[in-house]
DNA sequence: TTTCGTCTGGGACAGTTGTCCAACTTCGAG
DNA sequence: CTCGAAGTTGGACAACTGTCCCAGACGAAA
């Protein structure tokens, strides 16, 4: 097979290794399994890792980064902060039904990792890094909608990380549309309780052109 | 070793399978490790069950059962719907924390029933069985709370089992007490807020000021 | 006591797993 | 062109897996 670097093996053996447990579960993402969905011969494998479980380690990171990356992607572009909320939750929601296998692997990769002594900091990482990231953009979306919260953000942002981790289960185990709407309506709601319009001159952003500002290039500078 | 009678021998096999799980998670329960931790030889396993998966079905079965009757002896003591609602929660979080493993296994065996054809049908069933017990529990509280809820107790129940799934999942992550109670105060306002007086004059309880008054958390000493 | 269905145990089978090796091929620097 | 490093390969290894078979051992009915 053609020449190919150890950087770039690494990185389709990875590639390869996510498409094998999105089909058939991390149970399944055995190293023949891997080599096999990346054509190429088992030694490659242990030529460019030095063992399965460190490729898993790389694997865990590129994913989670990716995950990470997706939510701050995901603003919402309602008039008010409910409605952003909404909307965020909506296309969280969206995402996970049109790719359910995605969120699955991440929780299987979760429960991984916390079977794996090696690997036990990275639970740690992976939510700080959802948590962060939610925070990012409440903080941008506080300021759109011209309103401060009443709590602090990471508190916030922790309570919506489990809420769209709940979320997620119980559509996983029973498929129920409706409900979970429901469920992400009541969420909305119940976040939206802990904002609170900016006192008058106090905001960074003037409330009226904030209100009406087209949505266009606002999420790409917003990097943490 | 003893002669014991094949029911006897199944119920034994499926604890020291829940044994081995707990302890070394779902991929470490191989037949022979649960023979092992039974003390019982290899052939018994199949003596008494066709397969391995025929066991895991029974054993997802039972572990279920109980975790739905744990959540039914959980009913808060409170006098208002808030209080109760908090100290409910409070005791399925002082659960998990005294016991991570058994909720970490109760994911375990979800995602493997996801993963596994013959078992699809399982994790319906497994929601649906939680969904109503935290749903039989809220009927409960309400009538020893002379409130009733505004909104369906099916739609409330499974806005708290999407809680206490989020919450379990960050807090075997991070092990962060302080955040997951903060979480779980804001839960109990925002339900709270989902209940109203009986209109009737049949209230056992005088009508409670403090029903949907957020409350902050009188957090108890953490470890770390 | 003999019989017979129920239980027990050791061992075997074929398949899969992670890891490693020795041999082979390619390629660019000297 | 030479040569050594980098890349590639099929095959092997020992360990482990789920499952099965058969020779027994037990206990109650006959």
């Amino acid at each position: 097979m053609p020449r190919i670097s150890s950087a770039e093996r690494r990185s389709a053996l990875i590639e390869a290794a996510v498409r094998v447990i999105s089909r058939d579960g991390i149970q399944a993402a055995t190293t023949r399994a891997i080599v096999a969905e990346a054509n190429m011969s088992l030694a490659s494998f242990h030529y460019v890792f030095r063992s399965r479980d460190e490729m898993m380690r790389e694997l865990i990171a590129f994913v989670v980064g990716a995950e990470a990356d997706a939510a701050l992607r995901s603003i919402g572009t309602g008039r008010d902060i409910r409605t952003a909320l909404r909307e965020a939750l909506q296309t969280y929601f969206d995402l996970l039904t049109s790719a359910p296998r995605h969120e699955q692997v991440m929780f299987e990769l979760l429960h991984y990792s916390l079977r794996t002594p090696e690997l036990e900091d990275l639970p740690r990482q992976q939510y700080a890094s959802y948590h962060s990231a939610v925070a990012a953009l409440l903080t941008t979306g506080a300021e759109h909608g011209g309103v401060r919260w009443t709590r602090p953000v990471d508190d916030i942002a922790r309570m919506i990380v489990t809420i769209t981790d709940g979320v997620t289960l119980a559509w996983l185990a029973d498929h129920d549309d409706a409900a979970a709407n429901r469920v992400l309506d009541f969420a909305a709601d119940a976040i939206a309780a802990y904002s609170e319009p900016l006192p008058a001159g106090d905001s960074v952003v003037p409330s009226p052109s904030a209100l009406t500002r087209p949505r266009s290039n606002d999420a790409k500078e917003m990097h943490r």
